[in-house]
Parts: C-alpha cells; structure tokens; sequence
DNA sequence: TTGCAAATGAGAATCGTTATCATCTGGCAA
DNA sequence: TTGCCAGATGATAACGATTCTCATTTGCAA
C-alpha cells in the first residue's frame, strides 16, 4: 500500500499551491513510490491497469508537476530517457549493464567535501556508477568455468 | 593547437580498426579537445567555420565513431541533450545552475569503495553536482547587499 | 447544485538523434 | 600517378521522448 505521510506531503503541497487533487495524480504518486527508478512508459502501463483512459500526456504532466513541488527526481541511467524516483537522501545508483538492475548507495562525506573545497553550494546530485552488479559477475564465472 | 598525442592517438586507432582518416574527424576532435563540455549544436557550429559545407550527421556519425574508439566520453549536465569531452582520468563535474560554468574536481577513493562493498564492479562514472559556483554566490552576496 | 478555472485525453508538434541514400573521396593496387 | 571502390559525407527523412494545443471533463468554492 501507499505510504500515507506521501500522499499527504503530496495533497498538502498541491493545497497550497492552489492546485487540484486529482485521481490521476494520487495514482501516479503512488506507482512511482511503490516501483523505483521506472521511466515514463512503464509508469504510463501501470496506470493503465488501473485507468485505462489516462492519457500519456497526463503521465508527463504530473512527473513535471511532482518534480516541481519536490516529491520526485529524475535520474539518468544511461538510456536515452529519464527515470523517475521519490525524492529521499541522495545516493548513487549502482546500474548493472547485463541485468539492468539499480542499487543504491549511501554518498560518503568526502563527496561533499570535494564541492566545498571549491566554494561550490550543491542543490542537487546526480551519482550513477555503471558496472557489473554482484550476481551477474557471479553467473559469468560460472558460464566461463563450463 | 591540437595536442599532437590525441590526434596520434586518434589515427593510430582508425588505421588499426580499418577506417579512414578524414578532415571532418580530425577538425571535430580538435574542437572537442580544445573547448570542452561542448554539446553536439555547438561542436556543430564551430565546425562550421573552418568547414561550412560539414553536415550534422556528420558530427554525430563522428562522436558516435570517437566514443567507440574510447577517444572520447558523454556526460548530462540536465539540459535535455549530451555533452562532451576528451576521455581522461574520472572526475566529478560541478555543474554552476547560474552561469552554466563545469568544473572538474576528482572523484575521492572512497567512492570506489562504496561499490566495491556491494562487489559491484565499475565501468564508467557519471557523477554530477549540481548547485552554485564560487564567484556566482559572490555576486550574489553582493546584489543583495545594494 | 452550479459555475468555472484547472486538469484531462487525444493527437499534433517539437527537439535531439539516427537512418537512408545519392554523391564524394581516402588510400590501396596497378 | 592514376583509377577504382568501399567507406565517408551531406541533405533530409524518420524516429523516439517529451511538450504543446485544444476540445471536453471535473474538482471544488460559493
């Protein structure tokens, strides 16, 4: 089920703003805190499932909308479109270039140091580390050794 | 002038994977190598001036090409499209939200420990800060101030 | 309840990038 | 040195992701 403190962020950030609560945007809030790291089509199918009638348009609109009230991140996982997570600490994704899967990881302190050290005040970041996760290099060794 | 290592470096591997050596790769990798964090628009237009007649299927068959070779990297600094720069040691950029301006800083080892913990073994980097540079929070000291 | 500004759905438009195809050319063989 | 031809180019069509337009629908304040 939904994280009732989200939802709640979510209705009173659009109440103050002076916007309207609507189903299509209680949905998508909820798809994208219950699936991380999903990119626009596959949030468009999910909500399908459950509103057949939602409009593509709709999907994008809402994702610029959550992401200007602050609920959602984009991220760019290598793929040539964006990615979509509930804003929460940073962290780096680690990305699996055989299975796709998306880790993540704690940022160590020194990563911050490095922007102070420049004078430079961070607003955002965006950490992605592509590799080999564990269990797929795991399977490799495997498959070599038959 | 051009850096006469890159373009050795650059003709050594078309001959060695079989493709030609031409004027177009030549001139694009000189203007990757001496402006960097330039997207495909602007390398395109500053291509333009030594060789009008250049097409921009031309640039982006090349960077394709370069960054095949290893020659050359992309990186997202959150506009909508690529930039990119000579492949050298990994390094975050400090991405100025005000005046555009990338730093380099280099990436402290304990952000390769971070993956090495989850024994995630690491191909390529893409890290990102995004935030307001050293001389633009100074102007801005200074604007309010007035 | 009603009225209306805001939100939606459908699909056209846009933007960055890639593919197609006719023409051109780097570099080897004669 | 020249001629050949596979590979490269330039122009432009096509593509995929995202945004815009506009007629219709709907949240919500009165």
């Amino acid at each position: 089920m939904m994280d009732k403190t989200t939802r709640t962020r979510m209705v009173s950030l659009l109440r103050d703003s002076g916007k309207r609560i609507t189903p299509e945007r209680e949905l998508l809030l909820q798809i994208i805190e219950t699936h991380a790291h999903l990119d626009a089509e596959e949030i468009y199918r999910l909500a399908q499932k459950e509103r057949p009638r939602i409009g593509l348009a709709t999907v994008y609109r809402t994702l610029t909308l959550l992401k200007s009230l602050g609920m959602i991140r984009t991220t760019d996982l290598g793929e040539n479109h964006s990615h979509y997570e509930i804003r929460s600490a940073d962290h780096i994704h680690l990305v699996c270039s055989v299975c796709g899967q998306v880790t993540d990881v704690p940022i160590p302190n020194s990563l911050y140091r490095a922007a102070e050290k420049e004078d430079f005040s961070v607003q955002r970041l965006q950490f992605e580390m592509f590799g080999i996760c564990a269990s797929c290099s795991a399977k490799r060794a495997q498959d070599s050794k038959d």
